[in-house]
DNA sequence: CCGACTGGTTTCATTTTGCAACTAATCGGG
DNA sequence: CCCGATTAGTTGCAAAATGAAACCAGTCGG
């Protein structure tokens, strides 16, 4: 692994956008969230449903728990373990939908279906839109990054 | 390259999530989006703020060119080439306010510092959370994803 | 014409990923 | 109690992605 005993190892230490990056911006992580937020909870739940390699499976399961997002729980019966999110890892919820509304409206073509979101009502969730203080819309036209708050 | 010519090549093509990881799901391409919604412009720009190797820096605007969240344009005066985010791209913007978000929340420990997103006021941008057609705050356990729409 | 700068490309070493086969522990019957 | 299936991995190896560094061509300012 890294990112131990003492340096950072930050890709950029002080952006919270590349901490994240670091932690779950990789071809795996946020489809494992994705699959633990729908239910998936044994390592061939996350197995099937990603597709992933069962050792890239082992060592993502490993990191996701190293760095807070996912606990390992005992089954109620028998001895199996068991894979839930932490409050962390329940917090990226927010990510996820916005990933997920950005692919309904950019990644796919006029005709195709896909997956869809839906509350306890069974409709579909609004876009999510930043939004001032105030209320109003905001873009990244409209915003700024300030340094070292 | 790939995902040319015929065969869908995505990773799991009926999930929205999963569509938009497979485009901008890996160690650079978000700091690129989020440099670009910052003001940067040219190669170099993108170069020393991620501090990318220079060969993996020009195969991800090509794709992100390809894919259609940047677009190349000629700089007004001289003759290098700029890159500019597309309409696609800006629209990540609520995906970057989240991951920047949760970082803020999860990847810093209790007295660390770092940098801030701002409205036109100067005011901290609020949390962004999902929300049901009432209004009523939605978690991953208030919604589910339904097949195939 | 000179030297610096920009936007790359190329080469090569290192890492990461993926596949497939293998293992160890449990579980469900019969 | 033994058999075969299932689960949760591990191991070895090949293929792909990444990174560092050197190289190169086309401006640009003087």
């Amino acid at each position: 692994m890294a990112r131990e005993g003492q340096g950072p190892a930050w890709t950029d230490p002080n952006c919270p956008v590349a901490r994240t990056v670091d932690l779950v911006g990789d071809r795996w992580s946020l489809l494992i969230i994705r699959d633990a937020m729908d239910g998936a909870r044994s390592f061939t739940d996350f197995q099937q449903r990603t597709g992933i390699a069962r050792n890239i499976l082992t060592e993502r399961l490993r990191k996701l728990t190293a760095h807070g997002l996912l606990t390992q729980v005992d089954a109620p019966s028998g001895r199996r373990r068991l894979y839930a999110l932490t409050e962390a890892g329940k917090d990226l919820f927010p990510v996820v939908v916005t990933l997920r509304q950005w692919g309904e409206r950019h990644a796919f073509e006029a005709g195709e279906t896909h997956s869809v979101l839906v509350d306890g009502d069974g409709a579909r969730v609004p876009d999510l839109l930043p939004v001032a203080a105030n209320g109003s819309p905001l873009t990244s036209d409209t915003t700024s990054v300030r340094r070292h708050a």
